[in-house]
RNA sequence: CGGGGUGUAGCGCAGACAGGUAGCGCACCGCGUUUGGGACGCGGGGGUCGGCGGUUCGAGUCCGCCCACCCCGACCA
């Protein structure tokens, strides 16, 4: 089992990610390049993303899909910019059966076209309007440079697709599903995040606009942590979806996408970890609280484990798993559960038999001061309020870190300073060239172009021409 | 694709310069003692040395070619 150290996050924060992701069991290296296995642990918190957002695609009116992962490669070249965005890192099936294929297949790296094929066969009317899809899947994309959950050549992922019959309609879908995003990350992972606008060069291919939650990571670099695309009606014109409205005249439909990835799991990881390794929100985390009992000959053992099962008897509303692993230290589990990141820890021992107790050690906060010996009466509600408050302090934490890390540079040789170790949060001109000389110059990259921020004007942090929107500026993954 | 690095037991490495039939730590198995912050003793099991070819009586080691993976850049959820 490990027993040497992570590196710590200060000396080389992608090396302790790396090795934390593999120590913590959350995933491992495939025998493919850039392909990665996802282990139990590390999909049982997949899960619980995936039931925290499910949960909340219903309540906005989706269902679920399953849609095919061949699609014709003739598909792809329906859109101008999807196709350009995706042709260099499509996966293509040429052979099936042992013959050459008349068309070759590509693996899906998206679904916008086959749903595009399907959503023209199947809407009609207006009637037939909003048509609103999720899918839950993988997908392919032969990236260049992969990382353990951040970027790897296929990765899970939801697709949400809608059809509406309106712009209004796809627009207020496009922006309600960023919203649900956002409400995700930060109730369920406790991730705070910055709700903005894609630049026109950052924006999904074959969008009209894009959108995405942006997350600083423990590094301050900034991850795109969920997208929600506004399609106009590029894809219903390609693949012909239209409907008859009320006044029997064909129309385009206005369709949408959105998708929330693995990639999350990274933001997890990097937003909340720390030199011990995880911290997991207590919402998402597969275990809420680890039982270590502590005994030291069978007599005791025995009425530690009495004492256990008589709690957990009463702890059936919270995720507990007794670490009953025989032939190792108490210590040696503390650090096992500590680097896999599980909220609470219960101890029970001889003297906690003896005296109605346990003891419970909070892993955001190391040390004595995360330690207390409470009763066993009523533990449940005492759980509870602690995993609230768990939930609530790493939230509050990678909150304090992103104000502080977010800067507003009063000029350009001030930018290029923030942009080393933070984000910049500035006046920008709107202009593609003047967005490239920047990432040229600095390695910057507009995250997104904020929702919320203050209208007015000012000028460029750039080329000082007259602005009217402010864009956050970031080193991304 | 450019730059760098690494391939020897499940993991981390030594052995290579000076060729002679493979070793250390952790992990794993057995027994015993331990157990409230990463336990210890004794005994064991496990390797086509990334692949192919060459030199040689003999190659982990020397030569050639190839492959894979990791890290840093350009592309991206």
């Amino acid at each position: 089992m490990a027993k040497e150290r992570l590196p710590s996050r200060s000396d080389n924060f992608s090396e302790w990610y790396n090795r934390l992701v593999l120590r913590a069991e959350l995933a491992d290296y495939a025998p493919v390049r850039g392909c990665m296995v996802i282990r139990p642990y590390g999909w049982a918190l997949w899960e619980n993303i995936q039931a925290a957002l499910d949960q909340r695609f219903k309540a906005t009116g989706h269902m679920n899909a399953a849609f095919p992962l061949l699609i014709p490669s003739s598909f792809m070249e329906r859109e101008r910019e999807h196709v350009e965005g995706f042709s260099p890192e499509l996966a293509v099936v040429t052979i099936g059966g042992g013959e050459e294929l008349e068309e070759p297949l590509i693996v899906r790296p998206t679904s916008e076209t086959i749903i595009g094929h399907m959503y023209a066969k199947w809407i009609k009317s207006y009637r037939d309007l909003p048509v609103l899809i999720n899918l839950w899947n993988s997908v392919v994309r032969w990236e260049m440079r992969t990382k353990l959950f951040l970027r790897t050549t296929e990765f899970y992922w939801q697709e949400g697709h809608t059809a509406h019959a309106t712009e209004e309609e796809g627009m207020a879908e496009t922006l309600r599903m960023l919203e649900v995003y956002a409400d995700f990350a930060e109730n369920e992972a406790a991730v705070p995040v910055v709700k903005g606008r894609k630049s026109d060069s950052e924006k999904f291919a074959g969008a009209k606009q894009s959108f995405s939650i942006e997350a600083m990571m423990g590094d301050t670099r900034a991850l795109q942590a969920g997208t929600s695309h506004n399609l106009g009606q590029n894809f219903a014109r390609a693949f012909n979806i239209r409907y008859l409205d009320q006044e029997n005249t064909q129309q385009y439909c206005w369709t949408t996408s959105w998708g929330l990835s693995t990639r999350f799991i990274g933001a997890i990881i990097m937003v909340h970890g720390d030199d011990q390794g995880l911290i997991l929100p207590p919402r998402l985390a597969p275990y809420q609280a680890v039982i270590v009992p502590i005994f030291k000959n069978e007599d005791e053992r025995r009425d530690v484990m009495e004492t256990i099962d008589s709690i957990r008897a009463n702890l059936s509303e919270i995720r507990v798993k007794l670490d009953d692993r025989e032939g190792m230290t108490p210590g040696y589990k503390f650090n096992d559960w500590e680097l896999r990141g599980v909220p609470v820890r219960i101890e029970i021992g001889p003297r906690d038999v003896a005296k109605g107790t346990v003891v419970l050690a909070r892993r955001d906060q190391p040390g004595r001061e995360g330690r207390r010996t409470v009763n066993q009466q009523g533990l449940a509600s005492v759980l509870t309020e602690l995993l609230d408050d768990i939930q609530t302090s790493i939230y509050q934490r990678a909150k304090a870190f992103l104000q502080a890390n977010k800067h507003e540079p009063k000029d350009f040789e001030e930018f290029k300073q923030v942009v080393e170790g933070g984000w910049a949060d500035v006046w920008w001109c709107g202009d593609a060239g003047c967005e490239a000389e920047i990432k040229q110059q600095t390695r910057a990259t507009i995250r997104c172009i904020p929702l919320d921020e203050h209208s007015g004007d000012g000028i460029c942090i750039h080329c000082e021409k007259p602005a009217t929107e402010r864009a956050i500026f970031a080193r991304g993954y």
